[in-house]
DNA sequence: AATGAATGAGCCTTCATTCAT
DNA sequence: CATGAATGAAGGCTCATTCAT
């Protein structure tokens, strides 16, 4: 009867997996549960099974997107990283994940909130090495000092605004790849000098 | 003869601005065409008199939207500004139109091609008197200098993010509003730091 | 106030050719009010203040039809025909009328009556003269002899079924320009021999 | 399994009946997708389940018409059968399907090719031993004979005419069984007599 | 547990007809 | 009278979800 338990298992994750890659492919709203099933090689009925809902599908796909980058973030993110490191990091572990990730930026609006959830938890990671990265590298946090959180937030937008227009900067490609040298380079650049100026220290 | 014209165009605008209300209100992708004739007083059917298609209601809707954000800006955008008053006005314009604005953003990548072309466009005026602002307050363009395109879109980028998150910034509210000013604030000092130190002419 | 009438007269005449036409080139179930207005020049209500029902409009076209297909058969049935003149005739003056002629026959199944009557109409005419012909050219009517209502069944059976086949037997042309010499020599090749044999007379 | 299989067969295999039955009664224009559910006694979805359009439904509807009535041709059209024998045997045939027939030949110019080509299909059988059966009766093909496409023509036109026109010719009743005996009789005195005075051989 | 056939609410669109101007 | 804007009843089709097998 394990086996049974395992082969349960072992077809949630083909779905979710399934469901993982087409919500990539042909975004969340453009996918129905009957493509998932068909992609997935099991019945229409079977998704019912294993998840009551198609938003259902969606959650549990979207905890398994989660972990999987959380803990491919985690393992990027070293530890005494610079800020630019940590930024570094940052894109090097939404390239892996991008047109998923790419989905979920640009179709958040119409996606339960536990999209928004995922999308937090993987921001608080990487804002909590930025935070570190830039105490370390930036003395103190005075008056005049950048608020992290909106400094984060500023690379987080910007990171999703070409996400969402990558057929306006990287038509057909990965827009993380075609640009993210360049983002990296200005958002430092940017960052260092409100901070080399501001706190010299 | 003139009132019929008169009247239709009145039923036309009408729908128009019903939708762009309902646009605003419930997203794009929620509003049917029967809400909308209902919400115009006028029978479902009248909606196909005046727009063939439901994609054709979208494009003047946005088409209306756009002339009208077009114009708004062009009032607030005073000549001689500095870059925190282009910042301010554009967040000004925004305000205004901010549920509908807030819509297209989130449901872009659902929306037709127009959507983003009345993006582009509004954004090219930004655009337009922001470059003319920060060259005369910055002096020269030397090689250190940040890209104006990287600090526009990077503005850009944090409005659209924080208008997206509107619910986790200011549920309920308008996130320009009670957000606006600090991001002007942030992303004002982020430039002027950085060109201050870079070209400090 | 005559004028007025006159040109009243003329709208609805106007409106009756245009629908003529768009029947015979578009089909009658494909043709809309609207399209006949619009072709006619004249509002869509104009229609309607003319036509009380959509069925009125085609009565009057096919009224209008039966009587100029009704006048032209006329003139070239002579007095005095011989069998084969008959047909040439009615050939002839089908050729001149053929692609409303054939929406009617082929669309004959869904629409009113008067359709059938008006065809009923036509072959009277060609049916009187035929029966006057065959008596002329084949003496008597014995037992053995072909009953009129079958042989000039026959000829209308044939050249409807090549028209409502046209684009099987003359693609994009006239099927009966195409075909109508054949169908003619065969059929008065059957007629002949037949009737030559029953009564050599 | 197999129930599933053969109860998803029969349901489609009762959607097909049910909708040539109403495709002959009230003819392929007037009979829509909602009607046919409801005589089938499923949900008006579960016709989208085994035919994904409106114009697939017809088409397999036909295709069943079009094995049906092949089937018997083949059984009724013996071999070494004589012209009558050839014709009776179709009149026969048409008979068992003249409802669903005479729509399809009366709205022929209004459906899709396929309708067509299961005419042809029928056609061809038919003419295929009426070749054989001319060849047989009347020794040799000369020059002075009749084409066989002619003589086929002649008699299918006759049979659509008279099915087109059924209720001018037996209002309310089969027109084949009506009239079939007249036009068989008919329509064979006039190839017979033809050929036995052109090749009396 | 898995299957997959069936469901039915909901959406966009068409078009003859009406009626205020 | 003529106009043409407005009407509303249908119709085809989609898709998440249910349930008998």
């Amino acid at each position: 009867m394990a086996i049974r338990k395992q082969q349960k298992e072992e077809t949630r994750t083909r779905i979710i997996n399934v469901a993982l890659t087409l919500y990539g492919e042909n975004g969340f709203v453009h996918t129905t549960t009957a493509e998932i099933a068909r992609a997935a090689n099991v019945s229409h009925g079977t998704i019912f099974v294993h998840f009551p809902t198609q938003k259902d599908i969606f959650i549990s796909v979207i905890n398994a997107f989660g972990s999987q980058i959380a803990t491919r973030l985690h393992d990027l993110l070293a530890e005494n990283a610079s800020v630019r490191d940590v930024f570094a990091a940052h894109l090097k572990g939404l390239i892996e994940f991008e047109p998923f990730y790419s989905r979920l930026v640009s179709e958040q609006s119409l996606l339960p909130l536990e999209a928004r959830d995922t999308l937090v938890m993987i921001q608080s990671c990487v804002s909590f090495h930025l935070g570190q990265a830039i105490e370390r590298q930036f003395c103190a946090q005075d008056d005049r000092a950048l608020p992290i959180h909106l400094i984060f937030n500023g690379w987080i937008a910007l990171i999703h605004y070409y996400l969402a227009n990558h057929d306006l900067f990287a038509p057909g490609e990965s827009v993380l790849k075609n640009c993210g040298k360049e983002l990296l380079a200005y958002y430092c650049q940017l960052i260092t000098k409100s901070f080399s100026q501001a706190n010299p220290c």
